[in-house]
DNA sequence: AACTCGGGGCA
DNA sequence: TGCCCAGAGTT
């Protein structure tokens, strides 16, 4: 997609999407981290039900440890893959206290070596809680991203990289933002909703036309 | 690259 | 009822 129409195109997600991320509800990196690590493959709604109780009582590593699996299950025992993401929590709880003095790390590297935490949820949390003009691909950005013709790629990891390229400056801190509810509401994934679509004269995909 | 974890949302 | 979801870790 050439530079001018990139630009018209995050111009117009900006101006259908103005509020605020909903990462900015939380009040700290570490709950910031927390939320993200339980947002994989959940919807939003659920997460927010459970982090909403689940900081009332744990906001710190300390907390949370104190709160024990049991006791942090019971407030994620509603979100997907509870298990695996309690076992993983508690165990960068104690990394975060034995090696970062109880504070969440501001490099990509000690990130992604925190159980639970991957390339996405590095790239969310050095962006929101950090400032880093990142772009965190999920599977709603990868969708659009290809479908849209704006950086295709064959992997997340490479369309981060053409999107990193082709985003200009002045959208690049909120360009997942916008991505992400584009895609969400939008661009979505069975029948994507092209007669309401701001960028539909922009997008590549042949299926635009489609009826539905 | 393929597989597993997993309850909730939605058609 | 069937399929997908604001992924990450293991094999």
């Amino acid at each position: 997609m050439p530079p001018e129409a990139v630009r018209t195109f995050f111009s117009r997600l900006r101006a259908e999407r103005p509020e605020p991320r909903s990462e900015l509800r939380y009040r700290t990196p570490f709950e910031l981290l927390v939320a993200v690590i339980l947002s994989a493959q959940a919807t939003d709604a659920s997460v927010n039900k459970a982090t909403e109780t689940l900081f009332r009582v744990a906001d710190t590593p300390e907390k949370m440890l104190a709160l024990g699996e049991e006791g942090l299950r019971r407030h994620i025992r509603h979100i997907g893959l509870h298990n695996s993401k309690a076992r993983n929590i508690l165990a960068t709880c104690r990394i975060l206290l034995e090696r970062h003095g109880g504070e969440v790390p501001r490099s990509r590297e000690a990130l992604e070596a925190l159980p639970g935490v991957g390339r996405k949820t590095a790239n969310v949390v050095l962006n929101v809680a950090f400032g880093e003009p990142t772009i965190a691909v999920d599977t709603h950005i990868f969708r659009v991203a290809n479908r849209t013709g704006l950086a295709p790629g064959r992997t997340p990891r490479e369309v981060e990289r053409r999107l990193l390229e082709v985003v200009p400056e002045t959208f690049r801190r909120h360009a997942h933002h916008w991505l992400i509810l584009h895609g969400r509401y939008v661009c979505t994934a069975r029948r994507p909703r092209c007669g309401a679509c701001p960028v539909a004269d922009l997008c590549a995909w042949e299926g635009k036309a489609a009826p539905g």
